[in-house]
DNA sequence: ACAGAACCGTAACGTACGGTACGCGGACTC
DNA sequence: GAGTCCGCGTACCGTACGTTACGGTTCTGT
């Protein structure tokens, strides 16, 4: 599916100044796109082009340093599917799709996923495969294990926990996401994200629920 | 939502041999991606370059004609929402999904939707609103008819067609497309798209159908 | 048949930008 | 305080590509 080797490590030893030319180089690449300059990061980082270079050997290594670097930054909490009823199903759920709804939205997200979906087509770096990775897929691996709990628990009724996973998604994402990166204007407030959250989670439960209890026949 | 004046007009009078340069540009930006260059259109298409800028202005100009005259080739019949059953209802919108689902999985609907995307962020073209137009909201505008009929027949049950039909886009996409445009290897067989068309249909009419059948109380 | 336009092929220009080289100042070592 | 290293600033180079210009060829209308 995806070429292995495109895990983060964030054991990658990056120093202080070399955070913080990254954290420039992610607030350029958020207001320009991917047509932001070598040198108008070297401006904005106060460093110079060679020291870009030095660290980081190219154009690309930037970019993906950037994203890898980005990506390190959202490391979550897993959660725990100890002591599982239907109302705590329930708010994971809900969390996990507003969650979603927020990082997506987000400009810094929809900035990342523009210039890796650019990227996508020439095979020259693995941008696409790096935000994939640390996205949808950081995602499903998250979410799975809830899922598989709230159907231990006899919540929950699917045979594949990857296909129940991939119709929460569209449930939650539906159009929003490639509307985002289309430059649709649609100003996703707190209450909407919270609205959307819980009737994705309610779909998902209409879907998904187990007809009988925990305790049924 | 989307400034207005997006909407393709067909009626632009292109001649056979730019339909043909058009045709040309769309294949090269299929197998290049953003980085075609003005040459290689020239080349590929057989004319010269300053034919290409007499007609189109500059590249972007040749950009959004490319983009409007692929979406200017898939024009649709529109369904007749006339004696509706619950069958045909069904097939109806499996046959949605299904069309949907092939056309977001192809190669230029890929191609097109990245430029567009990377484009997005520098507001220098309409890609994004072009390729918004003709795709998800083109969709929206054929499918909601059908919603709203299978309404009024009493086999669907929803206060809000927009929800309505976001609800079964998601349902239908999930992750297909982001995954695809990140560069995402997802093989979608016929089989697939068919079996996912049915699935998707089958959770949206277990969502909005009518508890009550059309003769209902 | 002939004038004129439309168009092809290619050469040329300008520029933007990725990448490199060099000089300088500050910090740290001994 | 001399030597060394790191990194900033800047000037510079090479190239790719958008855009324009021009001579030759084909099409079109009369």
């Amino acid at each position: 599916m995806l070429q292995a080797g495109t895990e983060i490590d964030t054991s990658e030893a990056l120093t202080e100044r070399q955070q913080a030319v990254l954290d420039a180089a992610l607030r350029l690449l958020v207001e320009e796109g991917d047509n932001l300059t070598m040198t108008a990061v070297a401006r904005r980082a106060s460093c110079s082009k060679e020291t870009l270079y030095k660290w980081f050997g190219d154009r690309d290594g930037l970019l993906t340093a950037t994203v890898q670097w980005q990506a390190s930054k959202v490391r979550v909490v897993p959660v725990d599917g100890k002591g599982l009823d239907l109302a705590s199903l329930t708010v994971s759920l809900e969390r996990f799709a507003s969650d979603w709804l927020k990082v997506i939205s987000s400009d810094t997200s929809i900035a990342l996923n523009r210039v890796a979906v650019g990227h996508a087509g020439s095979g020259k770096d693995d941008l696409g495969a790096i935000v994939l990775e640390n996205g949808r897929f950081a995602l499903a691996k998250r979410l799975k294990p809830v899922l598989e709990a709230g159907r231990q628990a006899g919540f929950l009724d699917f045979s594949d926990a990857e296909t129940a996973f991939r119709t929460f998604f569209g449930l939650v994402a539906r159009d929003v996401q490639i509307r985002l990166l289309l430059g649709d204007r649609l100003e996703l407030t707190d209450a909407a994200i919270g609205g959307d959250a819980v009737r994705a989670t309610q779909q998902f439960l209409a879907l998904y629920g187990a007809k009988t209890g925990p305790q049924g026949p």
